[in-house]
RNA sequence: GGUCCCAUCGUCUAGCGGUCAGGACGCUGGCCUCUCACGCCGGAAACCAGGGUUCGAUUCCCUGUGGGACCA
């Protein structure tokens, strides 16, 4: 049997990670038994569609490289791949289960039903519908269709017996049919609703084995009820836990939690956000953490998929996400870090790739940038007690003299470079006979004013170059003096 | 409220009757070091509770508790 799964997500304008996961563990599956990966849009509800939001689906897929072979867009042996150009077909299968007298009309108003609701409600009992109109003869069915009144379809369960069902993760799952509602099929309109609808399409498309959250495993029964009816093959089911956002919330849109979009927005990495996801309730079976999305595929099994919930957990990510951009070759990370860098730096003057190789070792995120950096264009305002370290070995009369040894150095040093600023600068600390930071805490402190600073005060010269190195020391010797 | 599912450090997890309960993030002590960071070495930190089954339970069974999902 071909592997063939398929990811079908709603087009609600807003990605989360607990979707994209299903997503990407759907792919993964496919991809490491050499099967097919499709993309079908449900949009059987039509009042939920948000504008844009199948081109978001389209985007963050590709982005993250969970490449589907079937879709909307790509079309494929299969199609349509979006439901509502399903309509006729579902229309189709439901007659049949009336036929088969799996399913029926129920022309039920919402007063009936409102009136049904708290009638059980006050009984404390759960809504399940009645079955008033499964009574109906074949006449009082005929009249009502020919007069045109509103129904629905409803699927008939049994009112005996047990449903069993198995599943990958989960195991064997039964319930007693009595707990089954006979839920609406087709609605009003013509449109199947969601659960009805992906049955018959998964059946149609041939998805070996369905994967998702586990939103649908209480549906799961209802759904093999159908599956049966039809005399279809039963796919394998995987249902996922969901990631949550704390102990009791979901993530969720509502509550404002972040989005694929909005990590990447913040300076996180597609890699990143993929590994991070697929480690988040699925586990390889060795310690290994950092994969790529092909080395996802090689070590990807059902097997290692967990069964509760796990809490999205942003510190991990951070943390994977700095493996990732450390690992970068430079030239890469410079290319990512630019546009960063660029919103603190104005200036003209500088060689940005110096920049960036001090960031390279700390970024975790490249939002961290612009705050390091915020003392590049203009030197900020400082007090002289900056220049006290007592780990350094300095305070404001030690750090004078350093500045006032360092001023004719740098005034001279041919060329200006970080390796002859390096070997200079620390032939001064020899002659003096002191320990490197008497010389190198003022220096960085006088260029950068700032207690902490990416790279170090050779690395900060030669970033600035001699005119503004020498006069950010200038600037320096003065504080010192009038403090002193 | 009914049904289903879940339960190991704060978090993600390994474990599948006998382990000093392992790893990772985070926290923390130290080393390295031109600040910070990176890196390296070390530390604190968990089997939800009560009953069984068993020579022996984190592991198997039951009940409770807690959490989640679905239906409303």
């Amino acid at each position: 049997m071909r592997v063939r799964t398929r990811f079908a997500p709603s087009p609600t304008g807003y990605m989360h990670v607990g979707n994209l996961r299903t997503a990407l563990y759907a792919y993964l599956w496919a991809k490491k038994n050499g099967g097919d990966f499709i993309l079908r849009i449900e949009d059987t509800d039509q009042e939920r569609i948000v504008e844009g939001a199948v081109e978001l689906i389209y985007r963050t897929l590709e982005e993250t490289g969970l490449i589907w072979d079937e879709g909307p867009d790509k079309g494929g042996p299969y199609g349509p791949y979006i439901q509502h150009e399903r309509k006729a077909i579902y229309r189709k299968y439901a007659e049949e289960l009336i036929e088969k007298g799996v399913a029926y009309y129920c022309f039920c108003d919402k007063e009936r039903l409102e009136q049904l609701r708290t009638n059980l409600q006050l009984r404390k009992l759960p809504f399940r519908y009645d079955g008033h109109c499964k009574k109906l003869s074949k006449e009082e069915i005929r009249q009502k269709l020919d007069a045109g009144i509103p129904r629905v379809v409803r699927q008939s369960i049994p009112a005996m017996g047990s449903t069993t069902f198995e599943d990958e993760v989960f195991g064997a799952i039964t319930v007693e049919n009595t707990t089954l509602d006979d839920q609406v099929l087709v609605k009003s309109d013509g449109m199947p609703t969601y659960n009805f609808a992906n049955v018959v399409d998964d059946h149609l498309m041939e998805i070996s084995h369905v994967i998702r959250g586990n939103e649908y495993l209480s549906s799961t029964p209802k759904y093999n009820l159908l599956y049966q009816a039809f005399g279809w093959k039963i796919p394998h089911y995987v249902h996922c836990s969901q990631v949550m956002r704390d102990a009791q919330h979901k993530l969720s849109k509502r509550d404002g939690d972040a989005s694929y979009a909005d990590f990447i927005e913040k300076g996180y990495l597609k890699e990143a956000i993929v590994n991070y996801i697929a480690l988040l309730g699925w586990n390889p079976g060795t310690e290994r953490e950092k994969f790529t999305l092909e080395e996802l595929v090689e070590a990807f099994d059902l097997s290692g998929i967990s069964r509760s919930p796990a809490i999205f957990d942003v510190h991990k990510l951070t943390w994977l996400n700095g493996q990732f951009i450390r690992e970068m070759p430079l030239e890469r990370f410079h290319e990512a870090a630019l546009p960063w860098i660029r919103k603190a730096v104005r200036r003209e003057d500088l060689d940005l790739v110096k920049v960036s190789r001090v960031l390279h070792e700390r970024t975790e995120k490249l939002s961290d940038i612009p705050g390091q950096l915020d003392f590049i264009d203009t030197l900020p305002e400082y007090p002289p007690a900056l220049y006290v370290s007592r780990k350094m070995k300095t305070d404001e009369k030690i750090s004078l003299e350093s500045l006032r040894a360092l001023l004719p150095l740098l005034e001279t040093i041919e060329p200006w470079d970080h390796g002859t600023l390096h070997r200079e600068i620390f032939a001064l600390i020899e002659r003096k006979g002191v320990k490197s930071g008497v010389v190198l805490w003022p220096l960085r402190t006088a260029l950068s004013g700032k207690q902490f600073t990416p790279g170090g005060g050779v690395e900060l010269a030669d970033i600035f170059g001699r005119e503004e190195s020498l006069r950010r020391i200038r600037r320096g010797i003065e504080l010192l003096e009038k403090a002193a």
